[in-house]
This record gives C-alpha cells, sequence and structure tokens, in this order.
DNA sequence: CACCAAGTAGAATGATGATTCACATGAGGG
DNA sequence: CCCTCATGTGAATCATCATTCTACTTGGTG
C-alpha cells in the first residue's frame, strides 16, 4: 500500500518534471506574459485541467521552474568552489562553471537573464522574493571570494560588490553574444581563458608603447572578424 | 492661418511627451504588461480616448519611448566620442556617457535591460527590428572602437566584439547595483573611473605577491563594506 | 447667437486567456 | 462483471484589458 503510494508520488513528479522542460522552452520563445497555458499543455501533451493538477498555476510553474534551475546551478557553483584555493582558482570556476552551465541551459538563460531586471515586473511579491533571494546569494558569493582575495593581497583592492556585479554582467554578456550568433557552431566554454584573463588584467596592452606611437604602427593585429 | 497649425503641431507634441514621461514611469515600474493603457491615460490626466489621438495602440508608446530615449544616448555618446582621441580616452568617453545618461534616466535603464533580452518577448517583429538595430548599432560601435585600438596598439590582442560585450555588460550590472541599494544616495557618475580602471587592468594585484605569500597578510586591506 | 471643427471623454465592444468544474475514463477490488 | 475512487479532460466561466465609437465640450467664426 504505501509501496503504491510511493511510485505514483514518483510518477507525479516525473510529469512535472516532463511538464516544466516543455514550459521551458515555450517561456524562452515567447517569454511569461505571451505564453499561455493551453500552449504549455498541449506542448507537453497535457489537457489543461492536468496541467492545474500539477501546478496551482502559471505562475507556480515559472517559479519551480526558475528556482530549480537556479539550485542546481548555485549546487555545481558549490561544488567546483569546494575544490578552489586560490581567489584565481574560485573566480576561474565560477566563470567557467557559468559558461559551461548555461551552454547546457541555453533555454533557461533567456529566462534567467531577463528576470535580472527584476520579478516583480512579471510574478507577484512572496515568490519572486524566494528568486530573487537566490539570485542575491549567487551575486554576495562572489563578493565575498573577492573579498577575501583583496584581504589576501591577491587582489587589488576594489569594492568586492562591484566587481562581483561586473563580472556577473561581463559574463550574461557574453553568453547572450554567443547566443545571438552561433546558433549551431563552437563552444561557449572555451571562452572562460579569455575571460579570466580580461577580468585580470584588463584590455591595456601593457607591452609598452600604452598609448604613445611606437615605431610601427602595428597595422593589422587585430583578429579578422 | 499656417502660424496655427504650427502652433497645434507644437502643442501636440508636447502633449505627446508628457504622456511618454508618464508612460515611462510605469513601464520601468510595472513592466509593459502589467502597465495598462488605463493607467497610462490616468497617469498623464487623460481620458483614454484622448491617448488613442496621439498613438495608434500600446506597442507604439513603448517603442516611440525605447527609440527617443536611445537615440538620445546614441547621439550623446556621438557627441562626447568626437572629442577623444586615443582609444582610452573613447572608452572612458562611453563608460562616463553612459553612467551619466543612466543616472538622469534612471526610469528609462529598467526598460533598457529589460528589453535587452530580446524585443521578441514583449513587441511583435517589424517594430522590435528598428530597436534591436539600434542596440546593436551601440554595441558595434564600441566593437569598433576596441578593434582600433588593438590596430594601433594601444589594447591587447582582444576579440573586439567579446570586449565590446563584456564592458557592455559591466556597465549594465554596475548601473544596476547603483540602482538596487542608492534609491537616494550617492551619484552615479564617480564610478566612471573604477570601471575604466577596472576594464583596462583588471582585478589581479600587480604589487607583486600574485597568489604567493608575503610578510605581513595584509589583513583589512578591504574596504568595509 | 447658431454652427462647425477639433479635441476630449469614457462607456461599450471584443478578444484573449487563466482558472474552474461537471463529466469521462480506467484501474483496482469485491 | 460491476462499483468506486483517483485522474484526466476540455468546454464553460470570469476577468482583464486593448481598442473603438458615439456623444459631449470648447473655442472660434459668420
Amino acid at each position: 500500500m504505501n509501496q503504491r503510494t510511493l511510485r505514483k508520488t514518483r510518477e507525479l513528479e516525473w510529469r512535472r518534471q516532463d511538464l516544466l522542460v516543455s514550459a521551458e522552452r515555450l517561456f524562452s520563445e515567447k517569454g511569461f506574459f505571451k505564453t499561455s497555458m493551453v500552449e504549455i499543455a498541449e506542448a507537453a501533451e497535457f489537457a489543461i485541467g492536468t496541467v492545474y493538477q500539477f501546478f496551482k498555476s502559471k505562475e507556480e510553474i515559472y517559479i519551480s521552474l526558475i528556482e530549480a534551475k537556479m539550485e542546481e546551478f548555485a549546487a555545481l557553483i558549490d561544488e567546483r568552489l569546494a575544490a578552489a584555493a586560490s581567489s584565481r582558482e574560485k573566480l576561474e570556476a565560477v566563470i567557467r562553471t557559468k559558461l559551461e552551465y548555461f551552454e547546457r541551459n541555453r533555454n533557461f538563460f533567456r529566462i534567467y537573464v531577463s528576470e535580472w531586471s527584476g520579478f516583480e515586473w512579471t510574478m507577484k511579491s512572496a515568490f519572486g522574493e524566494r528568486c530573487w533571494k537566490r539570485y542575491q546569494t549567487q551575486l554576495d558569493l562572489v563578493t565575498d571570494i573577492v573579498r577575501l582575495g583583496i584581504r589576501r593581497g591577491e587582489l587589488r583592492m576594489v569594492e568586492p560588490a562591484e566587481a562581483a556585479y561586473a563580472l556577473h554582467g561581463m559574463l550574461n554578456s557574453t553568453i547572450y553574444l554567443w547566443m545571438l550568433q552561433a546558433k549551431p557552431s563552437g563552444s561557449l566554454a572555451p571562452k572562460a581563458d579569455t575571460l579570466l584573463h580580461l577580468f585580470f588584467h584588463g584590455v591595456d596592452n601593457h607591452a609598452g608603447n600604452g598609448g604613445a606611437k611606437r615605431g610601427r604602427p602595428n597595422r593589422r593585429a587585430a583578429p579578422s572578424t
């Protein structure tokens, strides 16, 4: 009898997951408001009524989705972070993990960035609040890494939160750029090195001629894009 | 007669502007979908019918709004850029201008970032297309600056588009962070220096002890936030 | 003063889409 | 084979707006 109940619960969970996957695709393609419950139901091959068996409302679907993904992502970061010692390694872990994660969860990325600008716009109070907290926690984590790095003398003295946000923005933009062009193309993960370098050393050319003229104007040094 | 007509036209323009200002505030507070025409009308102290005298649709209001602001912003950048010679100066101009502009146009910022993730989510095809172009042009401008800077040997050899996007993201994040906390507080513009430095030199501590231990652990070097 | 044009108003219309509910279906179990 | 509960169904309900339309105001003109 209990056995039975358990299986039922498990199956219910499958269906929920299944539905979430369909919903994710739709939401990422058309946004929260332009996606209708009927569409979600059809995409997951359920009747509307059934959908409401699993989720109280459209909003709840959206939130479950985001929370699950965020949690997964956070867990991944934590795991990778555990193995890192220096600030550099930690930041590298963050960068790599984020790029990898969103390379694999392209659809989710659009939702993630669009909600960045404020959950209030789509969801009402209480629920959105929780998602927002997760978002913040993520950022705070990086802020702490930077803070510690400074204390240890590994990083220059910058405003930690500012640097953390800057990194966050850099990453998001980069992922976005990649999504724009690279529908099918190359992998995102390799950019981690470039980004790490950029975040640590900036764009300045230390080679010596900083701003001033030099012998040869060094034409065609730029990548050919 | 012509005089008359001219004045009428001008007055109409005023009213349009007036309406746009109200709409901007609402859109920035509640987003496109959660803002209703009635609200917009009330906020601007018009009747709904009157609103439709000025704008064909809700979408048109939104778009006019965005286009106007984007154009204003672009013009400002162009102007500042004209006075800049080196890549550093140019990038500094971009950074400063953006921070200043959004410090003054806080409301618009929320709209700006939220639409970053794709106009398709809110608007339909043709119009959104035009806004998107503007957005791209903006980014391309910076890409070109970077490309040129590399060719001139002022900047390290990075992928120009990547760097441009990274900068864009850094700026947006920073502005966002500022908006979060600093409801009333300090100015945003001063952060330009920090950001410029960050973008040029990164967070690495060149002071010598990169990662390794040194004499004193240098505790409490971090800002007290 | 009557009349017209231009502008303003806000109730009525129509669509859309989330949510609900009365019914159908089918898997145990007697 | 029939009954019953647990689920699944999708048509009907209900609300919410964008948009339209008809009637009202106003200010100028003959």
